[in-house]
This record gives C-alpha cells, sequence and structure tokens, in this order.
DNA sequence: TGCCAGGCCCTCTTTAGGGCCTT
C-alpha cells in the first residue's frame, strides 16, 4: 500500500484559530521513502513562545516563509491521491482541511492514524505517544531526530507504521493490509477489532 | 467579560465525566 505520511507543526491545538508552520510529508512505497516534502511557513503573526520551545521554531526561521496558503496547492500536488498515515490523525486531518479550505482548495483526504492503530496493536505500551511508541518497540529513527520537528516525526512515524504494518501481516498470513482493512481495525471498538484480528487470521489462505 | 480544540475511549457509563493524544 503506498501512502502519504505527514505532520504538521502548528502555533497551537485550534484548527481554527491556529496556522500551521511547518509541514513535513513523504511518500512510502514498499515501506520505504520514495519522495518527501519539507516546508517552513509564515502564520501571520507571531509564534508563540511555548511552541517556540516545543519545537524549535522561531520568528526569525518563518520570518521570509511563504504563508500556509501559499504551500497548501504544492502540498495538494505532493499528496495526489495517496490516502495519508498521521500519528493522531484528527489533529493533522483537521489543520490540514482548514488551510486548504482557506486556499480554496476543498477536498477531504482519507487518513490512517498509527496511534488509534497502535493502541490495538501495542496495548502494552505505557502510553501511546509517538516518542514513546518508537522507544517502547526498540524501533530506531534515522541519527540526529529530533521530536517536534515535522519531517523529523514523519520519519518516526514511518518507523512506527513499519512496524504495526509487519505485525498486521503476521495477523494475515504475511499478505500485507490493506487500507480498508486497517480503517475497519483502528474505528472499532477494542473488542471488535480483536475478533476482527482472530477473524483475519484464520480467513486469509 | 471571559473564554478559547476535538474526538476517541474507558468506566465507578448510556440522563456522564475525565484521560489521552496532537501543537
Amino acid at each position: 500500500m503506498e501512502l502519504a505520511v505527514i505532520d504538521f507543526e502548528t502555533t497551537g491545538l485550534s484548527a481554527g484559530r491556529d496556522r500551521i508552520i511547518e509541514v513535513g510529508a513523504v511518500i512510502l512505497r514498499d515501506g520505504r521513502v520514495a519522495e518527501s516534502f519539507v516546508q517552513l511557513m509564515h502564520p501571520g503573526f507571531p509564534i508563540p513562545s511555548f511552541i517556540t520551545g516545543l519545537t524549535g521554531i522561531s520568528n526569525a526561521m518563518v520570518r521570509d516563509m511563504p504563508p500556509p496558503e501559499e504551500v497548501m496547492p504544492r502540498l495538494g500536488q505532493f499528496l495526489d491521491r495517496h490516502p495519508c498515515l498521521a500519528h493522531n490523525a484528527s489533529f493533522d486531518s483537521r489543520f490540514l482541511a482548514a488551510e486548504m479550505a482557506r486556499a480554496g482548495l476543498g477536498r477531504e483526504r482519507p487518513f490512517l492514524c498509527s496511534m488509534r492503530l497502535a493502541r490495538r496493536l501495542v496495548p502494552d505500551a505505557p502510553n501511546h505517544r509517538l516518542g514513546t511508541l518508537v522507544q517502547h518497540l526498540g524501533l530506531r529513527p534515522p541519527d540526529g531526530c529530533r521530536a517536534h520537528r515535522a519531517l523529523d516525526d514523519v520519519l518516526m512515524t514511518v518507523a512506527l507504521w513499519n512496524h504495526l504494518e509487519t505485525e498486521l501481516a503476521g495477523w494475515l498470513n504475511g499478505k500485507s493490509p490493506d487500507f480498508a482493512f486497517c480503517h475497519r481495525l483502528m474505528t472499532r471498538p477494542k473488542a471488535a477489532a480483536a475478533k476482527l484480528l482472530r477473524e483475519a487470521a484464520v480467513s486469509v489462505p
């Protein structure tokens, strides 16, 4: 399954009030990064100091950067028709929809959520934050990877997804899971998701 | 003036509340 893995750094949590200040995205093909896209953006107002402390993205870094509405057409072309994957996808899909609408480019995109899948497949993790899961599973993000920068968070999500996909393929007798199966798994209640896995394990030849 | 996200998910639930995740 080809996926676009995406992550936004923003000025806050509200898609209605806050703006995107950085996007990272990659096209994942056979578990490998085939293309990548990263861009800082100027939100049109000062970045809150809390966000600069969290992400390291300062007002000086975005001073000469384009506003989100200028970046969205290029991002839309990059994502093309790929289904998207993000960690806590409801957050990123809300911001993507809000910024696309501001740019006059409204289009709903299907999303998978690595956090919701991990809650089904890694129930014993201390918590389901991206960094915790990567550490808990012993995954190795690329050297120099820094949490809360968009492309680095994308690469950690890729590492997590590759682990989850391998685990799902184990349930499916080696067959790679498709989008519909992953979506069913992450949207069903816990007990129903567990039943879905058990049924898949015996029904896939 | 005062406030400011939103949706999933669990449970001491369903006539509800609060923790988890994302920035």
